[in-house]
DNA sequence: CTGTTAGCGCCTTCAA
DNA sequence: TTGAAGGCGCTAACAG
């Protein structure tokens, strides 16, 4: 039961060196042995081992996918869509969670467990220390960042800025005047964080319009569901003359609906909310967004990895669209 | 820059076997020698290259995460606490994903690129052929499943039939007698798989009530949005004497009731509408529904399958509970 | 408790 | 175009 590459090169009279060639498609291998070669490798159901080729190359053929979560619309659409530009060249796709605790700061993330595991690092909508990004560095692999704004690496993102303006500018044209945020966790260090960029979006439309938005206008949603319902029950608490709501996640626009509810107020007509993403239940809830395309941002920045791997191409950074999807959770203020 | 364990060895003053010793953790190291041993790995932020410690060892620390899709609401959810599971012990999580066409029979399942990759596979969710899990025992490694019941090999997963039952005997309960059914993908082939024992429960109880189910109440959803949505109107167009549909999945159940919206019905005033599975924002869609805890199977599934490569325990069949959630999508039928 | 010594299975120069 | 041979970095016997 060795069927190893030896066993593969004796029946085919070949040598190690020969299969090796041949099975990985180098050139300088005469299409007859190739041929003989695959056949072989096929009858004994041969593969090569990845620990050993790896060892002997120094080339792992994998990803490693950095996220904080998996189960979240925006992160499970990158990884389907990362894993299927990877799978399609034959790379694996190595997931690495690290807990995001809700405290400020978080621990930081460790990506040593990734040494000599990956041929590159795909890190999915965490915004990290410069401390991080040194540490990811030192495993001297290449680095691209989906959804979160490092520009001076290979990132694929939307412009979160121009995301903030579209959503606040909807509701600003509608007729509201005191528009809350439900931002994800800012990062005061990175104005570039998606969370930051949004935000800026936000005051600055409002600010534009002559309004000066108050502090406890803005709370922390934390990009989840309960998030997004308990902080804007706490915003509506402090402030219930805000009469429209802009979370920076669909999910925390969810939570802002089902706050709304709890309180006996009706969406639009007593609080209008508007979020981003394009979560596929948007429509069902009658969610007004603003979308983007998160499943092609992960295969393309997969795609770009890979190119950065090979050699082609240098670290760009890409910008993903971004279009207001109007329903039924907005409209204008009563009077 | 090598870093190896060799540079450990020198430094520490031991021999490299020593080392590996130390750092696994092993017995037969004294307390002295591993501080040592391992202030000196620190220092140095030396970390064993995987592909070496595999090769040597013929294990991996990796578990083959199989499934069709990583973002559904189950899928993702399981993956999320298989991995939170899996990584609490140091080991990887290798994603493998396999496309699913809407074709039937579909392209059967190659597991033999997880050959020499993996420690164990983790199945989710997808009812495999005789042929496939035959594939799968090929490599050698223990298997386990998830929501889909092998119950010959580690199975965890809820009692689909009883889910069904329990979908259907509410709504029987609340009067109806037309009872359409929005299945997945069901396998006639195998009568254990999800949307079978689902569609059972379905069938039996309507029986049990005195109503035989029609051929043409039942289509399929693909356990998809979309899927329920077309498979909804395809049902109501044939049948527009159903009052009531059970559909396999809670994103099937969306779609139902974006067809139901669709068609201008009202639910649950014209159409009752309940699903399985407990999804995050059934809540928000007022959705009933037979919930069960995706991510408790995935982290169990993972917790047992590292017990059989460890040795402990032997294959077993966990079923978990699920609860009836109701909430403003089902009520009785109109007079 | 620790060191020595073979490999694990493949890739990659270097020669032919 | 092909073969021979060394080595990738670590683990696991076995000895001491």
């Amino acid at each position: 039961m060795t069927h190893g590459i030896d066993e593969v090169a004796r029946v085919a009279g070949v040598s190690t060196a020969t299969v090796s060639r041949a099975l990985r498609g180098l050139p300088n291998v005469s299409p007859i042995t190739r041929k003989r070669v695959e056949a072989v490798a096929r009858d004994l159901g041969y593969v090569a081992s990845p620990s050993a080729a790896s060892l002997a190359s120094g080339r792992t053929r994998t990803i490693g996918l950095l996220t904080p979560w998996v189960n979240r619309w925006f992160f499970a659409n990158v990884i389907e869509g990362a894993e299927r530009s990877l799978r399609a060249v034959g790379f694996d796709a190595l997931l690495y969670t690290f807990d995001i605790a809700r405290e400020v700061p978080r621990r930081p993330v460790d990506p040593s467990v990734l040494r000599h595991r990956v041929d590159g690092v795909l890190v999915v909508g965490l915004p990290l220390t410069d401390l991080e990004v040194e540490a990811l560095e030192g495993l001297d692999r290449p680095v691209a960042f989906v959804g979160t704004g490092r520009d001076d690496h290979l990132t694929v993102r939307l412009d979160d800025h121009e995301a903030g303006v579209q959503a606040t500018e909807h509701l600003v044209g509608l007729g509201h005047r005191r528009v809350g945020h439900v931002t994800g966790t800012p990062d005061e260090e990175h104005s570039w964080s998606p969370p930051s960029g949004r935000r800026q979006g936000w005051s600055e439309v409002l600010r534009a319009a002559g309004i000066e938005p108050e502090a406890g206008w803005e709370v922390n949603g934390h990009f989840d569901i309960q998030g997004g319902r308990t902080s804007t029950h706490a915003l509506l608490d402090a402030h219930p003359e805000v009469t429209a709501v802009f979370a920076a996640s669909d999910e925390m626009a969810m939570g802002a609906i089902l706050a709304a509810r709890d309180r006996g107020l009706r969406v639009p007509e007593d609080l209008s909310v508007v979020g981003i993403d394009g979560h596929d239940l948007g429509e069902l809830v009658g969610l007004t967004t603003v979308s983007q395309d998160a499943s092609g941002q992960g295969s393309q920045a997969a795609r770009l990895l890979l190119d950065l791997i090979a050699g082609r191409g240098e670290p760009s950074l890409v910008v993903h669209p971004t279009v207001l999807v109007e329903r039924a959770s907005t409209a204008a203020p009563r009077a």
